[in-house]
DNA sequence: ATTTACATTAAAATAATTCTAAACTGTTGA
DNA sequence: TCAACAGTTTAGAATTATTTTAATGTAAAT
């Protein structure tokens, strides 16, 4: 199947039509061969810089949004600043460089298996995420 | 000590002057028994129910800020819609149930230590969280 | 080809947070 | 004690991320 229709397929998966600014979209997020971590301004610099049409940050928005919802991206909280997004979608936790504000995957195998004792009454766990924050030395701890 | 000597140490200790409006916040934060998860608005709130003058959203910013940075709270990262503060300071993890966006606890006895493989070169590890999102049921995993 | 429902867009609206500048208040030391 | 200074408070403006709006444009069904 070529790039064009796995692009067409997961747009209409997430109730999304193709159109010329979510095909663009879709290369930039599902085209490289690494998965990598993004916020909306990245990606919309992204977009800027690949393009000579620039597309509306409304679009950008409505765009990942419905992906995420569909499970094509991740979202990932790390501070209340900004939204970082991760093309990886598979079960894996991440440190996030204080210094650069990057995030880093971390797998879920260099892990040990996390073993909850506590439950809450009447629901079930949706997802468990490790975060770990890392830094040079001396810094604040947050 | 009396609780307002125990305020003015902390503010102190925050560099911060021991003012009516911070000694306020103080109360709020510090008075009850059991500690507590709040934003800035629930905190607003609290602040505007038992005092008859309002405190500046500008002060419960910049002194809970100032309280954060001194490790005497902590903040927690569940999404970016808001910033979620915990007068629990000690090292524990957190229940985050989706139905109701309330956090709770998680001790850190009740997850088995958590050992990570894998380290980032140059770096020290800050911190080390892990977030369980809970629901009732089908909801969405985000 | 036409129609219709969905999309795109710029601009306005909203929400959380930070900044500003003027008025005010702890604190220090004469 | 009290003046003087450094730090504070405050309302409102500014900023930033995100969402909404409403007019115009476009994919897809007939």
């Amino acid at each position: 199947m070529s790039n064009l229709n796995i692009y067409t397929k997961k747009l209409r998966e997430s109730s999304l039509r193709p159109t010329r600014q979510r095909l663009k979209i879709c290369e930039v997020l599902f085209s490289p061969d690494k998965t990598f971590h993004f916020t909306i301004n990245d990606l919309t610099k992204i977009l800027e810089e690949k393009l000579s049409e620039k597309i509306s940050l409304a679009t950008v928005y409505n765009t990942v949004h419905a992906f995420k919802k569909k499970g094509y991206l991740k979202e990932i909280s790390i501070n209340s600043d900004k939204s970082y997004f991760d093309t990886n979608v598979t079960d894996h936790h991440h440190f996030f460089d204080e210094d650069t504000n990057e995030l880093i995957d971390c797998g879920d195998k260099e892990i040990d298996s996390i073993n909850i004792k506590k439950n809450i009454t009447g629901k079930k766990i949706k997802s468990v995420e490790v975060l770990i924050k890392v830094a040079t030395d001396n810094q604040n701890q947050n």
